[in-house]
DNA sequence: ATTCTGATTTTGATTGGCCAAAATAAAAAG
DNA sequence: CTTTTTATTTTGGCCAATCAAAATCAGAAT
């Protein structure tokens, strides 16, 4: 069995390589987001190696193996499942859902998984548009523009919130920038580093770019 | 905080304590049931004392403090509503969820605990019979008979099943000796060892003096 | 009162996960 | 092509939780 500890590692070994191009995730980086010192990263990476789950190339970087790659995705399934269940089900705000789901992620068992799985029907995004794994086969992450790039004017929707920060995403709840609202960007200004979104039935926002680069939407 | 061990600990040496007359939980017992070896309790209850969660005389016993047993009523109230809810929403069984909760008790935070409360309508007992603690002030648990000792021919209800095995419960759910079922006690035979018990519209059942006392009834 | 027995405690060692700080290698800058 | 910077790895050590096995104690039995 796989510790809650192992488990953080591969999913953010997945995490971390589903946002970069590069192939092998940087031990750096690793220790960053597990918030371990580089060493500690080094020799843990070390004994994922020699137990076939990661594939370590020492000075360039960590990638998954296969069986890697299953547990982390089983992982994420039970993290977004359960974040999905605690908002739809329980009440608790989408913008605070994920330290709960960082906990129960490692207690859940298969069956209990897969009880709420079915309650929710089978959902394919959870409360922060962020796809859910399924139990088999392989997920589908469209590719998807956000409110820095995506085209002007045009009647889009908000799809996906790529970040789990607690203040931001009140910011965005507020500003009605909420997975599957209608949102028009009205324009960009280069020089301000700025973006004005128009949300459905709400005060248009202006946010910096990089905030904007966080926000996916998908066309009408 | 208190680690998932030391949860565990505290949680044992209520549950013995309640089950025996002693006001001491002895040192072997506590081993048993946290399936490690005596050393390893002797040890963990001194670092356990030297925390103020339990008063340790040594080849003597062990007690929980104020402190520790407001702790260990915690995690028990997790432990009993998590149960109820996979029982009440997910529809597991209740011959399996303890194992299930045994884990999901210490994962889960307060806030999404009180969620569960308020969702199930602030409940007494778990699917076993056994009462939850309330989130603040005392839980009461009202002295039961068992099969083994309540009147004969009268008929009353079952209450609680004081044991957690999956086979001796789908034993007793098959029986129709579930809690909140109606029972007659038919008559007791001391030289068999055995008890006879007709639960309402089901057929009549023997079963051993031991097993009868693990099930609790209450008068009609 | 002494011996035996069973429970308990002690001791020494292990494992998983972590840190601090020194050593090393690769990349960037000169 | 050397030097400096920066990332990474190594080393030595710590803490929580555990075990095996030896030592100790208390109560029971003689």
């Amino acid at each position: 069995m796989a510790s809650s500890t192992v488990e953080n590692y591969l999913k953010h070994v997945y995490l971390i390589g589903q946002t970069s191009d590069q192939d092998l995730v940087a031990m750096g980086q690793l220790a960053t987001a597990m918030e371990v010192t580089p060493g500690t990263a080094t020799s843990m990476i070390k004994a994922l190696s020699d137990a076939e789950l990661v594939r370590y190339e020492p000075r360039a970087g960590v990638a998954l193996t296969p069986q890697g790659e299953k547990l982390a995705l089983h992982v994420l399934r039970r993290h977004r499942l359960v974040e999905l269940f605690l908002v739809n089900v329980l009440g608790l705000s989408w913008t605070e859902v994920h330290a709960e789901a960082e906990e129960l992620e490692h207690a859940i068992s298969d069956k209990v998984l897969e009880r709420i799985d079915t309650y929710l029907d089978h959902p394919s995004v959870d409360p922060h548009g962020d796809p859910i794994p399924p139990a088999t086969g392989v997920m589908d992450t469209p590719t998807l523009a956000s409110l820095a790039d995506c085209p002007l004017t045009q009647p889009t929707r908000i799809a996906r919130v790529l970040d789990q920060d607690p203040g931001f995403l009140k910011f965005v709840d507020r500003s009605g920038l909420t997975p599957g609202r209608g949102v028009v960007v009205q324009h960009r200004d280069p020089a301000a580093d700025a973006v004005t979104i128009t949300p459905d039935s709400q005060p248009p926002v202006t946010l910096g770019t990089h905030a904007a680069s966080k926000i996916l939407v998908e066309s009408e």
